[in-house]
DNA sequence: TGGTTTACATACATTCATGTTTGTTTATAA
DNA sequence: TTATAAACAAACATGAATGTATGTAAACCA
């Protein structure tokens, strides 16, 4: 291989975040040497030190391009402000996250990744603090939901947007883990969506 | 230093697993040396051949060291028939396991590592099942529990054990995650108990 | 059309971690 | 009381993995 066009260089970077991603999954962050990211990817390690800096860089770059339109999404469903379900707009929200997990190979994989073969030490724990600040934006922008529904009259008596909001997201959260860990048996996997509905339900006046 | 009689030989066993815990913690699991280790605790690398076989084997004695007597108190607290009261069973059990991480150094740097410095691959691949496995069984018991408050008439109408069990499940790991991450901010850790009561209050009629 | 830069491949230097083997001392059991 | 084995320390051998430095050919621009 030699000099290519922006394009084929931009190619090429690709290649190597998905070659990046899948050994990451299949052998860990940190016990992935670039020189297998490289075979992998049909490039040599100089390619990699090219378009990347580290390992981290890499990482991150394989991270955000997940990340940063799943965020966009999360907006996109729940800040609709014409809505006048807005608990269904919750759990559409939870439903469709797992549906992307479920049908993109790629988010599943960096979900699998970051969860499960992923130190968070050193370079690595401003990762861990970057998705923390994520949380609470998602928090608070729950709670906002469950505030509509409150207004309109959706929920029980009694019952509290900022601690469902709490409660949602814990519940996601755990939902998600469970959800990327349970492999083998699949009883998570097929389940969820029923959960989600469950989860909801309990809060419907 | 030489040679010790049986009971020097668990104390030095001991310190090594303290080291490493420690170790792993502000250094990540594969990125800790056992040399790192062996200093830490004041032993050469032979001392720590010696006890274990490698670091796998190392870090699956850390684990059990609180996993073990941590799975006994969930029997203890969860499974006691003789309680009219099994909705604060559970919270009980919640805000319990809330308050051991909170004031035991050893299990809360255990969970630590085992959620946020570790990858589960390989050899580590079988932890994570094993964690899975032990889940099951969680929810099993807690969708008992929840049977119990239902013949008691604790629960909303309507409201199905199994499907709250699975809930709570959720909110559970989820609760657990977030706790153990939410190092700088503490804004989790703070409102915790108060999530596990509002999470209980959901479900009592 | 020739110089410059891009997009890599190749080669090099260095550091580090692991597992094993051998050596040493002492508790312990026969 | 002495041989054995436990509980380590120290030395050895080996194999990676990383980052950088250098080489190179083609695209691109003047």
């Amino acid at each position: 291989m030699v000099r290519k066009t922006k394009e084929d260089a931009e190619i090429t970077r690709q290649l190597i975040i998905d070659a990046a991603r899948e050994t990451f999954f299949v052998r860990g962050v940190s016990r992935t040497p670039m020189e297998t990211i490289a075979e992998k990817a049909g490039v040599t390690r100089g390619a990699i030190y090219w378009h990347f800096r580290n390992k981290t860089d890499l990482f991150q770059a394989m991270r955000e391009q997940v990340f940063l339109p799943l965020i966009d999404r999360m907006d996109g469903i729940l800040l609709v402000e014409s809505e006048d379900d807005p608990l269904s707009c919750i759990e559409r929200f939870f439903t469709s996250t797992i549906q992307v997990l479920n049908d993109d190979l790629k988010t599943r994989r960096t979900y699998e990744v970051m969860m499960t073969r992923c130190e968070y030490v050193d370079e690595f724990a401003e990762v861990l603090r970057l998705i923390l600040s994520n949380c609470s934006g998602f928090v608070e922008k729950i709670e906002l939901v469950y505030k509509r529904a409150q207004d309109k009259g959706q929920l029980r008596p009694g019952d509290d947007p900022a601690a469902l909001a709490m409660d949602s997201h814990f519940f996601f959260t755990g939902l998600l883990h469970m959800w990327v860990k349970d492999v083998e048996d699949g009883n998570i996997r097929k389940n969820a969506i029923q959960a989600i509905k469950a989860h909801i339900a309990l809060r419907r006046r």
